[in-house]
DNA sequence: GTCTGCATGCTTTAGACAGCATGTC
DNA sequence: CTAAAGCATGCAGAC
């Protein structure tokens, strides 16, 4: 394949410039194909190839060349946060050229009105979707989108969204990038665009499987070659080798418990580690925030030799440490859940999939296989740049006879096809409301921007003809020759909710008078569809049931599968009153065995969840009901009880500093700027000095 | 009485997006 | 509707 030189590309010398400070003289393959197609001119691309080919230098030029085009805003979607912060600090690079660079999601968001000033925004599918809703102007003036990581409208939960994030970004210019799909001819067709699709890799990568023989083990790969290990855990095995020789591995397997215990027995291999850097690292371990002490003990215990667990219940103070860790070669060993399969780029020399079966949560007792783009996600993680002549990745099976099925499904054959997420209800309904929330239209013009999705006919009209006369009974939507959205309509759809929570918490607050019970409502916004789910063990059922504070609006059900749904939204109250009564944090997460990820999580949730429900409360007219969501949702976003509501305005001041400034007479930000002394005695001279700054800004911005 | 080893039965099981106010990551 | 690993429990036997 004929590689083009940096010099020969037809751009502007700045966009060199940039691309040479980053030590670039030629395009890779893939990025010379998608040039040769018409990159920077501005033709529509689909591009499919493996993770780590550099498909986001592809994205850079293309959006570059655009706006020095003349092109007048461009849009990059990720489908997570730190996959859109990660590319928000490469793109600054841009900047130079007086392309103002711009981020926004659920995390750091930036009001909509300030967007207008930047060209270029780093966003997420879901933020985009709800900000296609709110309609500010400059979105219209977009005229460039770049869809990353498109394979996830392949999912189920998710899915939905990029496909409704798809229907509107194809009536623009469009760059799409996806890892390897099977039909991406017929995806490529309907993006109106052409598909390029590659499998080139910066490092090769070798897959094969990890099949016991004969009191040992044999690896065998694709090109036909293999080799013998000895001992008597085919995991330890085969990390041990790869250790020995200088490599990482990142070891996959389908628990947080697998993950923790398969690192205490690769901490036993007693791997090398060089003292002073590991010294370090425990070090910036013991600084995390964020986490609880006992995971920070059972951590510090495997850093000590190398290796780290990873998972959804570590903070994300934690899990920094741990991937900066892996990064600077420190950590030799990370056992992970698929957290870090799908996450930020973390190459290692080999990876190990230890379980290519998963637990379903539907069905009792069904080992689901995974799919086959789950494994390409994993494997395409081996083989580090720089580092690494070749990747390998492994799957552990049991016996011959699974290593040359699983070898046949999962290394020789092509990911699975794409196909639409969005029969459903829940699923529909929602992207229904979105739709009819861009402006006023006739049933006939909606139907007809349906059967832009990527859902047949048949279901289009099906669920059309369901939904709209669904959504002007439960008073969403009024149809007079055209559609639109009600008050409470409208109201939902920026709230971003689903239209079936904003119906199940419109009906129980209705049916309901108000009362002094926060634990009810937030059962009630835990139970909703858009409520998170927890993990409640036999022993925990009949004691979150019998320790109820005060009684929930729901009753009990009878039906086995709701009784599940039913108590894990009782521990999700259960823990966020908690929350709101102070309980420090440590014991919550021993009181009901979670991490201190998983809290932050479904503190978030509900964060978002009681705002939601204060504001739908408000809409309908039940005062009452919103007085105490209001206050409800106040405290639970800094986790205290309503009298530091002031004090906690202060950034730096937490649900902890703030009881301590408090409980000194100190109660709101006045009080902090009038006794700096005294502040930086409770909380110590640097953090108090900096408090104290923070609180006089917060008084300067109210004035 | 107490400790150890083993068989048996019970328990548990991945991830992560969305609003707003505030300041502009 | 098709599971499997880890951990707790309990029992028998040795001392």
């Amino acid at each position: 394949m004929e590689l083009i030189d940096l010099s020969d590309l037809n751009v502007n010398e700045k966009v060199k410039e940039v691309l040479r400070s980053r030590g670039i003289v030629t395009l890779n393959p893939v990025q010379s194909e998608a040039v040769r197609k018409g990159l920077l001119e501005g033709k529509r691309l689909l591009l499919t190839s493996p993770t780590g080919s550099g498909k986001t230098l592809i994205a850079e030029l293309g959006m570059i060349s655009h706006l020095l085009k003349g092109g007048r805003r461009a849009i990059y979607t990720t489908p997570l946060r730190a996959l859109t912060s990660e590319k928000y600090h490469e793109f600054k690079a841009w900047e130079s050229l007086g392309i103002k660079v711009g981020m926004t999601s659920g995390e750091y968001d930036t009001d909509d009105a300030w967007l207008r000033n930047y060209q270029l925004i780093v966003t997420t599918y879901e933020k985009l979707d709800s900000l296609w809703r709110h309609g500010p102007s400059w979105l219209f003036e977009t005229d460039y989108f770049v869809l990353d990581e498109f394979h996830y409208i392949n999912d189920g939960e998710r899915g939905p969204v990029v496909e409704s994030v798809a229907v509107k970004a194809k009536r623009r210019n469009l760059l799409v990038l996806s890892a390897t799909i099977s039909n991406h001819s017929e995806i490529a067709k309907w993006l109106e665009a052409e598909a390029v699709t590659t499998n080139w890799r910066p490092v090769p990568l070798r897959e094969g499987v990890l099949v016991p023989d004969r009191g040992g083990f044999v690896v065998s790969f694709a090109d036909g070659s293999s080799y013998k290990l000895r001992g008597n855990d085919a995991i330890l095995a085969f990390t041990r080798k790869v250790v020995d020789e200088g490599g990482q591995v990142l070891l996959f397997r389908n628990s947080r418990r697998m993950a923790e215990t398969t690192a205490r027995k690769v901490a036993e291999l007693d791997l090398e580690v060089k003292r002073k850097e590991i010294e370090d690292l425990i070090a910036k371990l013991e600084e995390v925030d964020d986490a609880g002490s006992n995971e920070k003990e059972a951590l510090r215990e495997l850093l000590e030799r190398g290796v780290a667990f990873h998972h959804a219940g570590l903070s994300r103070g934690l899990r920094e440490v741990i991937e900066d860790g892996f990064r600077k070669r420190i950590i030799k060993v990370i056992t992970a859940t698929p957290t870090l399969a799908a996450g930020v780029n973390l190459p290692a020399r080999a990876v190990i999939i230890g379980d290519i079966y998963r637990f379903n949560r539907k069905i009792l007792g069904f080992q689901e296989e995974i799919s086959i783009m789950e494994y390409k996600q994993m494997s395409g993680r081996a083989g580090r740049p720089g580092y690494d002549s070749e990747g390998e990745a492994v799957i552990v099976v049991r016996n011959r006879r699974d290593a040359e099925r699983v070898f046949k499904r999962y290394i020789l054959s092509p990911p699975e096809p794409i196909q639409s997420r969005l029969g459903n209800e829940p699923a529909f309904y929602s992207f229904l409301l979105g739709l009819i929330s861009e402006g006023e239209s006739t049933v006939e013009q909606i139907r007809e921007l349906a059967r832009q999705t990527l859902l047949s006919r048949e279901l289009v009209d099906r669920y059309l003809d369901s939904g709209i006369p669904w959504l002007e009974e439960n008073g969403f939507i009024e149809l007079d020759e055209k559609l639109f959205l009600t008050k409470l309509g409208r109201r939902v759809a920026d709230l971003y909710i689903n239209p079936f929570t904003a119906q199940v918490v419109k009906d129980v607050l209705r049916k309901n008078e108000a009362v002094e019970c926060n634990l009810a409502y937030l059962h009630l916004l835990a139970w909703s569809p858009d409520g998170p789910f927890v993990g409640v063990s036999k022993g925990e059922e009949d004691e979150l049931i019998e320790n109820v504070s005060c009684p929930p609006f729901l009753d009990e059900p009878e039906d086995e599968d709701d009784f599940y749904k039913y108590v894990s939204a009782l521990k999700i109250a259960s823990i966020l009153n908690d929350w709101i009564e102070e309980i420090e944090e440590d014991v919550i997460l021993g009181r009901y065995g979670i991490g201190s990820g998983d809290l932050r999580s479904l503190v978030e949730t509900m964060d978002w969840l009681t705002y939601s429900a204060y504001n739908v409360a408000q809409v309908l007219g039940l005062e009452e009901h919103a007085d105490v969501l209001r206050r409800l949702n106040a405290r639970v976003e800094d986790g205290v009880k309503e009298d530091l509501l002031e004090i906690v305005r202060v950034p730096g001041v937490g649900r902890k500093r703030g009881r301590v400034l408090f409980q000194n007479g100190l109660t709101k930000p006045e009080d902090l700027v009038m006794n700096p002394e005294k502040v930086k005695a409770l909380l110590g001279d640097k953090i108090g000095d900096k408090v104290v700054k923070e609180a006089a800004r917060v008084i300067g911005g109210v004035l």
